[in-house]
DNA sequence: GAACACTAGATGCACGTGCATTGAATGTCC
DNA sequence: GGACATTCAATGCACGTGCATCTAGTGTTC
């Protein structure tokens, strides 16, 4: 069994992975910091509530479909916060939970800092689809 | 011109790299800590200079073809040598420039962890290679 | 050869992260 | 209903990172 083919392509493909992201990332999170004052973490974060608007969203179905760490999380959302950019509130359903809503100074920082994403994004992801 | 479709799939793909790459890099991390002892920016440095076996590498040469920047990669070679997995040696030609070389134990930490590498690496990558 | 710009790599510092733990609220079992 | 396990989110802590700066060696210009 030549599984030679397969280990190689695999380590081949992690680089081009590790690459890709960390040039657009470190891109990115210049980007974000100079123009707009926030993180990667922080800017995602306030995606993702402004994706599922209107709706109030408790911590951990945030924490659901992202990267970051629970802890992470807390105290990302605790930044924002302190920013005004997002307003915590206690679940009285479950008063263990918080939910997290973005304020209107929120999503006007959050629709400028689109803009620079998009263009981050498009200056390293638009031209080369073959090496995502 | 209709560039929303450019635009949506921007952001999409962008996404997909940000999870696919921490996905693996968190996983990678972990394994590569508790069973080595290293984190993935030391084994990536090692890796590196197993590759070009043989041969003294400068820090610039070594950070050329890495994702970290000058200051990361200079502690974390400091912490390999502290290890004992690689050794500085400063360049008579330039004496500002220091050459990095990989020591016996460091060659035999490697081999080992590739071993790590390459089950994780397997166990994200190898069944989707459409969601790289 | 003295003064000045530049380069290689190390380091002080602030910051974001993960892990482990804590504190509070809920659920469960008897 | 009281004791115990479980869950949600926050926090102490150690650590790796980037930025800016520093030190030392090199190149250049006069």
């Amino acid at each position: 069994m030549p599984r030679m083919t397969s280990e190689t392509g695999l380590v081949e493909r992690w680089r081009s992975l590790l690459t890709s992201y960390n040039q657009v990332a470190c891109d990115l999170e210049r980007a974000l910091h100079d123009g707009h004052d926030l993180t990667m973490g922080e800017f995602e974060t306030l995606d993702r509530l402004v994706d599922a608007n209107c709706e109030d969203r408790r911590m951990q179905d945030l924490a659901a479909d992202m990267y970051l760490s629970q802890s992470a999380l807390s105290r990302t959302v605790a930044r924002l916060e302190k920013s005004g950019l997002v307003a915590r509130s206690l679940c009285e359903a479950d008063r263990r939970g918080v939910f997290v809503k973005v304020t209107e100074v929120g999503l006007q920082v959050h629709a400028e800092a689109r803009t620079t994403q998009r263009a981050t994004l498009a200056k390293h992801l638009s031209a080369d689809p073959a090496r995502l």
